[in-house]
DNA sequence: ACGTCTCTTGCACACGTGTGCAAGAGTCAG
DNA sequence: CTGACTCTTGCACACGTGTGCAAGAGACGT
């Protein structure tokens, strides 16, 4: 059996289907003795009114697209949540779509999001390639970033203040002690790494310490790679004593792989990360780092875009502060060194 | 300026609207050089299909809804991922909502989903209540349920072997010598964890062991809780060599709160989890589980709800096979226990 | 009685796409 | 030359909803 349709109710109710899409809508144009029949009918008839339909005519999708790299990061994952709670609240649906990083996947997706007239789209996490970005800005709909690489002036931008948070994270591993403190950073050169380090940098120079180029390394932010790099930082001479990861995913590779080879956290080394994912607070030992508002991030992008498609204008560059949560990955450096 | 609609290139095409359409259809009807010119000049104007008229004449959106309980649950993500891709393959989008696990976010997402007029709904991981359950059997469209509670007769489901996978966990446990291991489980009684205790239980008995009672405990499926329970079984003497524990997240709070104790793992006791997400190989020490093949399970559900969409049968209850993981948590127990 | 104003309703069109049917042009066999 | 057939195209309608405009009904003041 079909969906019942405003017509069927019409044919029902004795009235044209205006009539109904009137009452349905609560235009104070219809009689509300008819508008109370009509709602009783509607709802006896288990009415759903196509948003294809809808959409149709008013020009407006109700629907808004999120692409992340993964879906699978825990990050993605909390910004989206945060994205979808609040696209509920304004009655948007989101359509999910992940870019796996790849190329042809990235222009299929901008594709399928104008096929479908979303009425905006977020980007969470991307590197938003030359070709991408242009692809992106020719659709017409408005376009919010979530700490992405190169925002620009066309499209909006939700951030944590990266090298604020990172420098106070410096400062207190400073403030512990610590002189030598090595750096493990992101070979794609992403903003957010660039500005960590540059809060790195800062830190160190404001510290009145020398940036020690054979402490900063690179990984691809995940723990693999994070595990060989202190792996190499440890056979360093002098050794650092703490160790400052671009994310929480490498800094949980670096736990792995000094905890490995014998030495312990904190009382050998200090290892500190970036993110605040939820298994920080459950890797060995609970990682010190920096807290990232994931989710509120995500329900800012959202509110934001809602903004736009309202037609209203809006802070083009939205900015966060980041929160140092010290755990006990970290502690002052051993006294021999 | 507005998008170019199929009139838009019938102009400058010279031809009706028709021909537009059945040209970028691909239809035999029109002739080749025509159909050329058309595509060319569809190519030129940046030309996207409108998803929504399109579906309200064939009655398909190409859409489909998938609701998980939290995207922030490891698990959902990774199903999520493995459905995404799968559905990019078939040119199907899906739209994300999150339930939360609060009813009235549920009868408010499919509400939502019956608006859009979504091709199918897959659902992961709910408890699926039995008012919800009414209202989802009410869409008339296909439900593909992945590890759910409750699976019914009306509704497709995606399951691992639940059963199975446990016993052989728990005879890795007892053949490394355990003989006394404890379980901690899900107070909500969850169908999953109903099966897994299943197993626990029967293995148990086919190694001439007894259940005891005092070693099964509940939990919530969170590290927190779980690591209480784990804590409450650290009393008891004699105290379980082993604690297999319902799922990952679990065993986390478990490995955790043992740890604190001063006690080692797998050196003292030994604990197990089920899932094996992500963060099982980063945890200390890495976590012996049973992999669920998460997306390829998120996979499987999408090519069984595409099968009901294109009006073939499938089959009603496809069942996938755990795989033991054995990292090192586990251990034979200490001599003297 | 008449004009005006308010309240309520229906008509008709628009949105963008797909498709059955008919019709025109061209081809070919008889 | 005629009829049948193929190839190609356009007409017209349908899908379900929203909305400007007109029109009818009733109330009210003069």
């Amino acid at each position: 059996m079909k969906r019942a349709s405003i017509k069927d109710i019409a044919r029902l109710a004795n009235v044209s289907h205006s009539t109904v899409s009137r009452a349905l809508a609560g235009s104070s144009l219809v009689n509300p003795e008819t508008a109370g029949k009509i709602r009783k009918i509607a709802e006896q008839t288990g009415y759903r009114p196509s948003a294809a339909a809808r959409s149709l005519v008013t020009s407006r999708s109700a629907t808004i697209g999120v692409v992340v790299t993964t879906i699978a990061d825990p990050f993605a994952a909390e910004v989206v949540l945060g994205i979808e709670d609040a696209a509920n609240e304004h009655n948007y649906s989101v359509i999910l779509a992940n870019s796996n990083a790849l190329p042809e996947r990235e222009v299929k997706v901008v594709r399928s999001f104008e096929e479908r007239r979303v009425d905006g789209i977020i980007v969470t996490s991307s590197r938003v390639g030359a070709t991408y970005a242009e692809t992106l800005s020719q659709t017409q709909v408005p376009i919010v970033l979530l700490n992405n690489q190169h925002p620009s002036e066309f499209m909006h931008s939700v951030m944590i203040d990266n090298f604020e948070a990172s420098r106070e994270l410096m400062r207190y591993l400073i403030g512990l002690g610590h002189r030598r403190i090595a750096y493990i950073g992101d070979r794609y050169g992403y903003q957010s790494d660039t500005e960590r380090f540059g809060g790195y940098r800062a830190a160190l120079e404001g510290a009145g310490l020398g940036l020690n180029k054979s402490y900063v390394m690179l990984g691809d932010g995940k723990p693999e790679e994070g595990g060989e790099a202190a792996a190499a930082l440890l056979e360093l001479r002098p050794r650092p004593t703490a160790i400052f990861c671009y994310n929480d995913m490498t800094a949980l590779g670096a736990l792995k792989a000094i905890t490995e080879r014998g030495l312990r956290v904190p009382a050998d080394i200090s290892v500190a990360g970036f993110d605040d994912l939820f298994l920080a607070r459950y890797s060995f030992p609970p990682l010190t780092t920096v807290r990232q508002p994931m989710r509120e991030m995500g329900r800012l992008a959202l509110e934001t875009l809602v903004q736009l498609c309202d037609g209203g204008e809006s802070q083009p560059f939205v900015q966060v502060a980041g929160e140092l949560i010290v755990r006990e990955s970290t502690a002052p450096p051993k006294e021999d060194s």
